[in-house]
DNA sequence: ATGTTTGCAAAAGGTTTGCATATAT
DNA sequence: ATATATGCAAACCTTTTGCAAACAT
């Protein structure tokens, strides 16, 4: 934990105390795969501090959040996962199928940023979006042709 | 609850049945305001029929949705509404200050989907996409410039 | 008559909160 | 020393499930 020292220097001048607690989460959110869910990075901590509880986890994430280190995305179905935010912002594709989730370049919906800006004076938060779908895998595993189907019958 | 007998019809000919629990969350998601959460369809639906129950609510809006009547968007934080599809589908522009809801018509998110699909291979679900950020009125009352704020101290 | 749908109650899952204790500053 | 952050437990909210009774067909 010595390869984030600027960014602890930083909270600390803002007034925030750095925990072990706090620390630990950010140090697993930043060497992490990323899509971490608050369990993924509860799992993590406790490997090094096994006393971390959950509503910790939370705090600290919402937190974090807030000092915008990391981004939340809600993959649906009460689902959010978590991420350290490098330089660069970026959205998810997630399939509906494999709960796969493909990271997709900011750029692909700048445009879009400023349309709703001009045409309807609306300011989107476009830092993480999640689009549902479905990824080229389970295409082919589905076999084509997932125009129209009404499969509610299970 | 006379003026949706072709959809019933088409309903009972495809073998479900309809029974007045049925036939009043499609009235009141037909008729309502759109976006309605489980508890804005429970509260209408139970003035006319008051043991309607949230389960109920619950597979009633799963059925629709299977049958392609109601549309379900995720707007975060595990709240899910609902509306009735007419014929066209749409998005939506979710502010997250007071929590207003736009429509955005169809053909904004058109260009995305085949980019998504030619670059990624990836079949997206555009039908309805919440896309959140600030409205005009909130960007008003707050004062314009709302870059880089961390004001997460209440 | 039959198989589907409902109501009830309870469980499940994720998230939040109250409060005393521990701790970073 | 002091105010903040944590741990624990419990509450909270939305959603789901099991099962017997009710009901549409």
């Amino acid at each position: 934990m010595s390869h984030h020292l600027e960014t602890a220097q930083r909270l600390r001048k803002q007034g925030y105390r750095l925990t072990p607690q706090r620390l630990a989460v950010l140090e697993v959110i930043k060497t992490g795969p990323g899509h971490m869910s608050v369990n993924d990075v509860l799992a993590r901590v406790q490997t090094q501090y096994p006393i971390m509880t959950v509503p910790t986890v939370y705090r600290i994430l919402q937190w974090l959040k807030g000092v915008n280190l990391v981004a939340e995305t809600d993959l649906g179905g009460g689902c959010h996962v978590y991420e350290y935010i490098a330089d660069h912002h970026h959205h998810h594709l997630v399939c509906v199928r494999c709960q796969r989730v493909i990271d997709l370049p900011d750029h692909f919906l700048n445009g879009l940023g400023e349309v709703l800006r001009r045409e309807y004076g609306f300011v989107p938060c476009l830092q993480h979006v999640g689009l549902f779908g479905i990824c080229p895998e389970c295409q082919d595993r589905e076999g084509g042709a997932e125009k129209e189907r009404a499969q509610e019958e299970e």
